[in-house]
DNA sequence: CAATGTTTCCAACAAATGATGGAGAAAAGA
DNA sequence: TCTTTTCTCCATCATTTGTTGGAAACATTG
């Protein structure tokens, strides 16, 4: 038997699964409460009464959107985390930042929606939790911050947030960014990786460290 | 003669200093549309009407807020500016960290505002705009990653922002990132500045931090 | 085909929300 | 004190927004 969600994704083209990636985008781009049922019907080419008919009402199907990107997200990560194993920490860092960035950049929504759930409060607040906690333990343990079968320490938690947290805004943030920074969309995507790798592969695999960041207390 | 701002901010007791101060709060909590006027009145415990009067409507309030966090930052910018003159870089990063840090968790509305503005659209995109470029470029030269008098490099900007953001993203979300690393909150707000700086230092003061990310003009 | 189930749209409703006019209270100025 | 100005609230309005009932269109099954 299929959850409703799965079977959207089956059917790419049906007027749920439309509705679906559209409200992905909608909910990513404007939020929770800045998002109306009926852009997202608008915008898929559907009355708004379609919408309530397939998802429920509008926290449902926010709740579908989180699910559905948390999927994908997974979904990426393992990919990467396929792709750079056996390599030195130094190179997966590298593959890791560039595959990434490029996900990211194709899905947008994916970040816009993950840091909105951190940073923006929604009034009701909705019940399905992201499953970032299960990502960072993960990604620390492919990062070997933490030996295998043992619980991943706070410290390695908060340095992979650190990293996950650094490409989300670079990423969700290039429209401001790039006005920022000065360049073309190009330039931007080249300097955001640059920049991830300057500052991440000293702190990661630079000399300096395998001294243990509690102990480091000069600089 | 002075803008209405100045005067609200002149006396910190009046209705309309009050309210400014919970529409900081709750605009940073909600973002622009999850925000309603009536929610800011009712905890200002003042009738909705009254917000009008003082401030227009609710995009002009929203203004009023922005400019307002816009100057507490850049006062706080230069307070650390002043802080770390004449130290070597490593020193400058370790204590505009900690100053940084300390001050957001005070004030929590100013990064969740900055961050919330970044990510989400509104709908009516509102007029004022942050004056975060300004602040990038006065950080790359304080950091003294731009030669003074010369324009600060795009490189350098990306570096400033990727600093701003990892502050900003720790402290607004200090609730999720809690929960996921496990910990109360003191030692959130140690492990915050410790991960901070181990990022960091190494990239900007580490041994390797002269090999240059493209061209860039060291310390 | 007939009958049944599924999907879509039109029209409408109720609540929430942004916004205002006007009366009175409070403060400032004469 | 009287007058004028500033401020606050109550009542109310118009629009937006979330949501639903029901009829028609479409598809599926017997």
């Amino acid at each position: 038997m299929k959850s409703p969600l799965e079977k959207a994704r089956d059917a790419p083209d049906s007027t749920k699964a439309r509705t679906l990636k559209v409200a992905r985008r909608i909910f990513g781009e404007y939020g929770f409460h800045g998002t109306t049922t009926r852009m997202i019907a608008q915008e898929s080419g559907v009355d708004i009464s379609t919408l309530y008919y397939h998802w429920g009402d509008k926290a449902d199907l926010y709740e579908a959107v989180v699910t559905d990107i948390d999927e994908d997200l997974r979904l990426q990560l393992r990919r990467v985390e396929e792709r750079v194993a056996g390599r030195t920490l130094a190179e997966r860092l590298d593959i890791a930042i560039d595959e990434m960035t490029d996900y990211l950049l194709v899905h947008p929504e994916v970040s816009n929606l993950v840091l909105l759930r951190y940073f923006a409060k929604t009034r009701a607040e909705p019940i399905t939790d992201l499953r970032v906690p299960s990502f960072v333990s993960s990604i620390a343990r492919a990062m070997k911050l933490a030996e295998k079968d043992e619980p991943v320490s706070p410290e390695a938690r908060m340095q992979v947030l650190a990293i996950m947290n650094a490409i989300y805004n670079f990423v969700s943030g290039q429209e401001f960014f790039q006005s920022v920074v000065g360049v073309d969309r190009d330039r931007y995507v080249t300097l955001t990786k640059e920049t991830l790798k300057f500052i991440f592969i000293p702190a990661f695999a630079g000399e300096k460290s395998f001294v243990s960041m509690t102990n480091r207390k000069e600089a």
